[in-house]
DNA sequence: TGTCCACTGGAACGTACGGCTT
DNA sequence: AAGCCGTACGTTCCAGTGGACA
């Protein structure tokens, strides 16, 4: 066996052999729900207390939860109504619980869709009109005498692109139904999807509001803790990474699933280098690391246009001046486009296609005026030139271009 | 003080698609 | 087969605008 073959060996070693670090590695991902909830008491008191009197075959107020990502709406949701449909069970209550994420799913009919297959009504993937499905929805409902517990989570994805008919049509349902009953709660982590909703909707929706603080570093210590005990081996040493991600996240947002991503990706990290301690150095790694894999995942499942957007601007960083305007852009753009046998879309799409790129973070973008010279947006690239460039390799088509110096460029000093 | 640039961003509309109902 | 439906992605049109400059 020769010297690489027993590298080799080895690696494949590491992984075949019981892991070192690991005895539950699920734990430490953001969807896994464990028994016991740090510091979280309160909010499950409340929202126990709030959905109660379905157990008794009674409608429950509708309600609203809020709070930023990673402070544990949903594993609280997802815990209580689990909790609260083994109860129904126990006591044999017609009660049943659906949870929907509407961002995941997609679309109000797809949601719609969700909530019939939930009370077991086949629907059509597609091809139904929206109130045909509701119809549907409601009869097989109210003909089996249930109490549905509704949570849609990220309910702000459904009223995004405008119209909440969903959402009207839902907090009405008790009106048409004469055997059954609905109760909605909804999650959302954004703070003005108050004002963005119908305020008839609002009120029946919010007749409770719980809030969700964001954890502080000390918080996430104690759940970060909490799931190391499961994930990881007895004679693991983490101590050190648990202070330094609780750390991190609680100077970001509080946000506990950032910090189980870094714990998750640092443990990772030590593993494969075969150690059974966890440094800071692991965690700082872990950061960059799930930096970059975050941009390339995103560029890549990106559309080409889009691509070539970025392209455009990427190219346009690569000369001195900081921040460019859309007609710069748009100028690159279309000689990229006509270099590559494409056809360019209008500028009017291209300065939406920005602000999509603006919205996932990988370009920053603001309305500046230049008085005389027009107002216009300043754009910039989001994240380092080198994560561009390696995850823009990845495309075949974009790869020849990212050396392509256009000509432009000379024509604007 | 008013003008006017270089856009922005809303709105309405067009087209293609997959897939239903009748 | 015809007629709809929701969704995705674009185009066309256009009123609106912050502020440097004459």
């Amino acid at each position: 066996m020769n010297k690489q073959s027993e590298i080799l060996e080895e690696v494949f070693n590491n992984f075949l052999g019981e892991s070192r670090i690991f005895k539950n590695r699920e734990a430490l991902r953001h969807d896994y729900i464990p028994d016991y909830l740090p510091h979280r008491e309160e909010e499950i008191r409340m929202l126990g207390q709030i959905l109660g009197p379905s157990l008794r075959g009674t409608l429950c107020s509708n309600i609203l939860i809020y709070g930023k990502t990673g402070t544990g709406k949903t594993a609280v949701t997802k815990f209580v109504l689990k909790r609260l449909a083994e109860k129904a069970d126990e006591i044999n209550s017609p009660l049943r619980v659906s949870f929907v994420n509407c961002r995941l799913v997609g679309t109000e009919y797809r949601v719609l869709s969700a909530l019939c297959s939930s009370i077991d009504v086949r629907v059509p993937f597609t091809g139904l009109a929206l109130g045909e499905v509701f119809d549907r929805f409601k009869s097989a409902l109210d003909s089996q005498k249930i109490v549905l517990v509704v949570a849609l989570d990220e309910i702000d994805a459904l009223i995004k692109d405008r119209g909440d008919i969903l959402l009207y049509e839902l907090t009405r349902i008790n009106e048409n139904l004469s055997q059954s009953k609905v109760s909605i709660l909804g999650i959302s982590n954004d703070l003005r999807f108050k004002d963005m909703l119908d305020p008839r909707v609002l009120s029946t929706l919010s007749e409770e509001e719980i809030i969700f603080k964001p954890y502080n570093a000390e918080e996430l210590q104690d759940i970060l803790e909490q799931r190391a005990k499961i994930a990881f081996k007895e004679d693991v040493s983490a101590d050190v990474a648990i202070k330094l991600c609780s750390a991190i996240a609680a100077a970001e947002h509080g946000d506990a699933r950032r910090a189980l991503d870094l714990l998750r990706v640092a443990a990772e990290l030590a593993e494969r280098e075969g150690e059974r301690t966890i440094t800071e150095d692991h965690v700082y790694r872990a950061q960059k690391r799930i930096e970059h894999d975050r941009v390339v995942e995103t560029l890549k499942s990106l559309p080409m246009h889009s691509k070539i957007v970025l392209l455009s601007i990427f190219l346009l960083s690569k000369s001195k001046a900081k921040g460019f305007m859309t007609g710069d852009i748009y100028n690159v753009y279309c000689e990229l486009c006509k270099e590559m046998g494409v056809n360019p879309l209008t500028q009017r799409r291209v300065s939406g296609l920005i602000n999509e790129l603006d919205v996932i973070g990988l370009v920053n973008s603001r309305v500046v005026s230049l008085g005389r010279y027009g107002r216009s947006k300043k754009t910039t690239l989001g994240v380092p030139y080198s994560v561009i460039k390696e995850a823009l390799f990845e495309d075949e088509r974009m790869r020849n271009m990212v050396t392509y110096i256009p000509r432009y460029l000379n024509s604007i000093r």
